[in-house]
RNA sequence: GGAGAGUUGGCAGAGUGGUUGAAUGCGGCGGUCUUGAAAACCGUUAAGGAUGUAAGUCCUUCCGGGGUUCGAAUCCCUGACUCUCCGCCA
């Protein structure tokens, strides 16, 4: 949600903030119904002081014995009056926050202008010691290798629940598990996390918090008989741990890493990079969460760019790190990177992980704030989040690069203490 | 699933129709006292909104929504959540 003072005092700013996101312009619409909004406040309110001022007197004329029925009937009309103009006023509120909720966040000055993903800029790459990105040998891909290994069965995750939620299976399962609980270990005891198990269910409020709906409703499940929605990121639970509360300063910055499933329908999206592991409804994966004060909050962000990449780094997958520019940041974000792990066998870059910045945005939708130490007042908190990582897509790279020519796949070092095995076939 | 109790300021807790934004205690902040600290004492202590350069003035808010009334924390309806007992259950 944006500042509504920041659209009122300065709709040309928000204009070129928007335009950049691509974002029709709805701020004339917003800024006629403020307006009236205020004007009409502005008369409801003497009103009310009359009616107060009234509800006053009228016990003290009755202890004095006075007749008040003058008094009494001329406060029903006004009270009539008050409950029609406050009507209108929830009306225009409700208007505009209906336009607000659909509007993004604006981007960082330091975000790249670009219309879509072809402009988003890559900012650095790791690569392992010598890694080619075209191997010697053909490589298999991930989908090859499950089913040769035995450890990745799509088909009969499609027969048991629907496409896109697949079955890992004996040291697939045993790997997934294994990697789960690396990126736990490493952001715990290396990186300064707290860790969170969250609900993998939640309320409406909480989706409103952080921003997937209203306007990503159609990509959310819902399960209507609860009004529950299976969440499609630990984000949500996460940020909305402290959705209307205030923290204290000095708890500051607050981090949290948590793992959860996740569930996306993907609407809209079938058939593209849909086989295997690229696109699946249901997966795994561990999320840092970071509330912050707003001036350390880029900081923090480039932070945690690092904790997603000390993961990557140490299980040797080669990387690199993309600066999204304003016409491809999701929603919510004022400045986003992704990280996307190279698969030999599809020859491209995956996204394995989106580290955003959202500034106050979800925070005024969550309401969420801090309270100064210098002046004591309240001010909106800064809320932060990546993936460290997701594991489907890292799984297809890991699975891929790891593969010997033999078809068989080492596994690496760090991780063999997790999975209790070196190799799979 | 059945029966009952509850939800008030940072916390605890009073308040059942009339200047109650709300007693009291604790906590927080400022001060007096003290070499310093504690104790004691005094004062202070919400958020949001409208208006204004500001000081201020006004409005709203006692879980959410609706209603009764000139007037609601207080009465009625409804929803959410919490707790207790019973049932079921990994």
């Amino acid at each position: 949600m944006l500042d509504i003072k920041l659209i009122r005092e300065n709709p040309d700013f928000v204009r070129k903030g928007l335009a950049a996101k691509k974002e029709k312009d709805r701020i004339g619409e917003i800024l006629t119904l403020d307006e009236e909004r205020r004007t009409l406040i502005f008369a409801v309110e003497e009103l009310k002081a009359k009616k107060n001022q009234a509800s006053a007197k009228i016990p003290q004329m009755k202890k004095a014995g006075e007749d008040a029925s003058a008094l009494l009937a001329e406060m029903k009309g006004v009270s009539d009056e008050v409950t029609s103009k406050d009507k209108r006023v929830s009306e225009i509120e409700e208007a505009i926050n209906n336009i607000l909720a659909y509007i993004p966040n604006l981007p960082h000055e330091s975000v790249p202008v670009g219309m879509s993903a072809e402009e988003n800029v890559e900012v650095r790459r790791w690569l392992p010691e010598g890694y080619k990105f075209e191997p010697d040998f053909k490589p298999l891909d991930h989908i090859q290798l499950g089913k040769k290994l035995n450890i990745l069965d799509f088909e009969r995750g499609a027969k048991v629940t629907g496409s896109g939620f697949p079955i890992y299976k004996g040291k697939g399962a045993t790997l997934e598990r294994a990697l789960i609980n690396f990126f736990l270990d490493m952001h715990i005891n290396e990186h300064g996390y707290e860790e969170i198990f969250p609900p993998f269910l939640v309320n409406r409020d909480s989706m409103k918090g952080t921003g997937q709906i209203p306007k990503m409703e159609e990509d959310m499940y819902f399960i209507e008989k609860d009004g529950l929605y299976p969440i499609p990121t630990a984000e949500v639970p996460i940020t909305n741990i402290y959705r209307d509360e205030v923290l204290a300063e000095k708890d500051l910055p607050v981090k949290y890493a948590g793992y959860s499933a996740c569930f996306r329908r993907e609407a809209g999206s079938y058939g593209k990079d849909s086989k295997g592991f690229l696109r699946v409804h249901q997966f795994n994966k561990v999320e840092m969460v970071k509330f912050v004060q707003p001036e350390t909050s880029y900081d923090e962000l480039e932070k945690l760019v690092k904790n997603a990449e000390d993961i990557l780094q140490a299980l040797q997958v080669p990387y690199r790190i993309l600066m999204l520019c304003t016409g491809d940041l999701s929603f919510s974000a004022a400045k986003c990177y992704d990280i996307e792990v190279w698969s030999p066998a599809e020859q491209k870059w995956l996204e394995a992980s989106s580290c955003s910045n959202f500034e106050g945005f979800q925070a005024r939708r969550a309401n969420i704030k801090f309270r100064k130490e210098e002046n004591k007042k309240l001010e909106y908190i800064h809320t932060l989040n990546g993936s460290g990582l997701a594991t489907s897509r890292l799984m297809v790279s890991l699975l891929e690069n790891c593969q010997t020519p033999e078809g068989t796949i080492g596994i690496p070092k760090p991780l063999q203490k997790y999975t209790g095995f070196s190799i799979i076939g």
